[in-house]
RNA sequence: CGCGGGGUGGAGCAGCCUGGUAGCUCGUUGGGCUCAUAACCCAAAGGUCGCAGGUUCAAAUCCUGCCCCCGCAACCA
């Protein structure tokens, strides 16, 4: 039996879900879903990435246990699941010792290898990052490029994983199986990037607590992308005395093993994973597939810009289904797509309220007025079959690139036959002229209503739950539909038919957006409620305050930063004294509108270089509005430069 | 020469790999139907496919150069 096996990345718990998130194990869902209908074996696999010292800092911070702020958000991923149908085989956390073990494994294989060796991993290390800069990285100041915060000159002594000998191998596997990273322009970037040569990896911290011990080097921990990237086999029981799951899913000749992930991680997935496969011996993933990024009205989402799109309040007002919808119908797999409310209020009502849920009330309707049932016998041969043989094709190929967006206007494709031909029959005319006996009524009324539990059943893969409604409307069990569901000529037979609410009611679109009541986009809420900080912490004594050496000064001349887009280099007056500072104020300000402005600065702050350019001080500027855009404090003219500012 | 994405009717997009009459959704206009969630069906208007070269019998699609927009990073001292 052929058998699929889908993976989506597993998420850090760092951070709480949000759309990016959903549509990665939404896109596996769906494509898991399919395979399944298409008579595959299948398993999916997610999970949550716990280690590393990022979380035992978020922890510490809270007074808990890394384990219980785990424990926390992956409350909040299987509730998660649970709303969008996500039909999951099994949920690998890497705190898990069946994951502990499978890591083992997998290092005793390279190692096995001789692929690790012990150096001296020397550099200015960020504690953020867990990740070491070279000089040339940093700035002057030996900032990470990352945080903007201080790395520190640490020596110690690491793993290391001969990545430098699989540049070949890896780039012979591309060459073999083009098809390897899909779309297929992400593999031009992985292939140019192996080729610009691959450096050797280092796998191991000392410095880091929490995380799995590294065999063999006590006081190591493994680094997160050894540990991370072997759930795709630990939670297949690899490494383990029962691997029968992995024999099935991984290790078999006609297995696929198809990885999805987010083009920020190609690169681990498509070279350093693939690597470590090839050194321990094992089989690779036969496909990995990187989808693009969800875009907030054109801006990428980010924690940072707090326009993160949460799905409470979507799926609360329009059901998980919408939303799933949405995300498959809108984004072109492998780009990105843009996210705006608009946009997803006119995919629901042109699509899901007026082409499905109507054509879905209006076919129900037609025969529950006529039979007070399903019809009595299905017609073989009519338009709507001929164009289901064609939808179902197009579907199928379709879904099988990841190409959600055509496999769904196949199916649109498909339901506006099933429209025209209803038109075209005039069934509630032969009604009328002959009567809820007659043969051609049962025939027409059939054809739509096949039509339409057809749509269902290719629709399975994107809204399982409005599937699953649907096909309970036209008296069949409300279960995930099976292969032979996709044959024509399924629909049962003289199936009295309940009445049923409207499938997706379509919404006022003025009205929804006007209300707003349930904003779409919501400010970032704290992974976990901030340990209980006295507003009086913050307040500092009158002596902190004197350390801040406040001066006015006049601006003698301004000019932009060359090929920086927010800085200006600023030549101020400080009474007597001379000195250059640099503001990010270019986008907000031009230089000849500066020229001549009284402003304050801080004059006691250490120099720092910002774009090559000495900064000796700092300007000071309100910071307005959500992006902290700079306004510069204004003095009257006649306050004399130098003053001091108390 | 930092990395990447994009420029296609009013809006949002697909098509580009594998050249061959430019497609989808929304919107607009006119008509039809009345079974259905003011839905559905038919028709129409609307595009020099960013610009300039090149390859070709043929270019949105391949090649070269240029312009513009966006994201990330490098810069909010």
């Amino acid at each position: 039996m052929r058998t699929f096996y889908a993976t989506t990345p597993i998420y850090y718990v760092n951070d709480l879900p949000h759309i990016g998130h959903i549509y990665s194990t939404v896109v596996t869902d769906a494509v898991t879903r399919f395979h399944r209908l298409m008579g595959a074996k299948t398993r999916f696999l997610t999970g949550t990435d716990e280690h590393g010292q990022n979380i035992e800092k978020a922890a510490a911070a809270q007074g808990i246990t890394p384990i219980a702020l785990a424990d926390r958000v992956v409350e909040r991923y299987r509730a998660l699941y649970e709303t969008f149908s996500i039909r999951n085989d099994d949920f690998i956390r890497t705190t898990e010792p069946r994951h502990r073990r499978g890591v083992e494994a997998l290092i005793a294989r390279i190692d096995a290898a001789g692929d690790f060796y012990t150096a001296k991993h020397e550099g200015w290390y960020c504690s953020s990052c867990e990740a070491f800069y070279t000089e040339k990285e940093l700035d002057s100041e030996k900032a990470c490029p990352v945080h903007g915060r201080p790395t520190v000159w640490e020596s110690e002594e690491n793993v290391f994983f001969r990545l430098s000998k699989y540049a070949l191998p890896l780039l012979a596997h591309y060459e073999r199986d083009p098809g390897f990273v899909r779309p297929e322009s992400r593999l031009a970037e992985v292939v140019s990037f192996v080729r610009g040569g691959l450096n050797d990896l280092s796998v191991s911290r000392s410095k880091v607590q929490w995380g799995i011990p590294f065999p063999g080097h006590p006081g190591h921990v493994v680094y997160v992308w050894l540990d991370a990237l072997a759930n795709y086999i630990t939670a297949l029981g690899f490494g383990a005395p029962q691997d029968a799951l992995y024999r099935e899913f991984w290790d078999h000749a006609g297995a696929q093993r198809e990885h999805f992930i987010g083009k920020d991680i190609l690169r681990f997935h498509a070279v350093y994973w693939p690597a470590f496969l090839l050194s321990a011996g094992l089989p690779l993933p036969t496909r990995v597939w990187a989808h693009g990024w969800w875009l907030r009205d054109a801006k990428k989402v980010s924690k940072s810009v707090g326009n993160i799109v949460r799905p409470d309040a979507l799926v609360a007002d329009f059901g998980a289904d919408a939303l799933r919808y949405f995300l498959l119908r809108e984004m072109a797999f492998g780009q990105d797509a843009n996210f705006s409310d608009e946009a997803f209020l006119t995919r629901f009502n042109a699509d899901l309220a007026n082409d499905l849920g109507n054509t879905v009330s209006r076919v129900a309707a037609l025969c529950r007025q006529s039979f007070g049932a399903t019809p009595n016998a299905v017609s073989p041969d009519n338009e709507v079959r001929t164009a289901y043989t064609a939808a179902r094709e197009e579907w199928r190929a379709a879904l099988a690139e990841c190409q959600f967006n055509r496999a769904l206007e196949a199916i649109w494709k498909f339901l506006a036959v099933i429209n025209g031909y209803v038109v075209a029959q005039e069934p509630w005319k032969i009604r009328k002229e002959e009567g809820t006996a007659s043969a051609r009524l049962h025939g027409v009324l059939s054809a739509a209503a096949e039509g339409v539990r057809l749509c269902a059943v290719m629709l399975s893969p994107f809204t399982p739950a409005a599937t699953r409604t649907i096909l309970a409307t036209f008296g069949l069990p409300a279960a995930d539909p099976s292969p032979e569901d996709l044959e024509w000529g399924r629909l049962p037979l003289s199936q009295p038919m309940p009445e049923a609410p409207a499938l997706f009611p379509r919404v006022d679109a003025n009205i929804y957006l006007q209300r707003k009541d349930t904003p779409m986009t919501e400010p970032v809420p704290e992974a976990t409620p901030p340990a209980a900080s006295a507003p009086a912490d913050d307040r500092i004594g009158i002596e902190d305050f004197q350390k801040v050496r406040l001066k006015t000064a006049k601006i003698l001349s301004a000019e932009r930063v060359p090929k920086s887009t927010k800085l200006m280099t600023l030549q101020v007056d400080l009474g007597g004294e001379r000195r250059q500072i640099v503001a990010g104020i270019a986008l907000q300000y031009a230089p000849e509108a500066l020229v001549g402005r009284n402003v304050v600065v801080v004059a006691n702050l250490k120099p720092a270089k910002l774009m090559g350019v000495e900064s000796d001080g700092m300007v000071l500027a309100a910071a307005v509005g959500e992006a902290g855009e700079p306004v510069l404090l204004d003095l009257p003219e006649h306050v004399p430069p130098g003053s001091k500012v108390k």
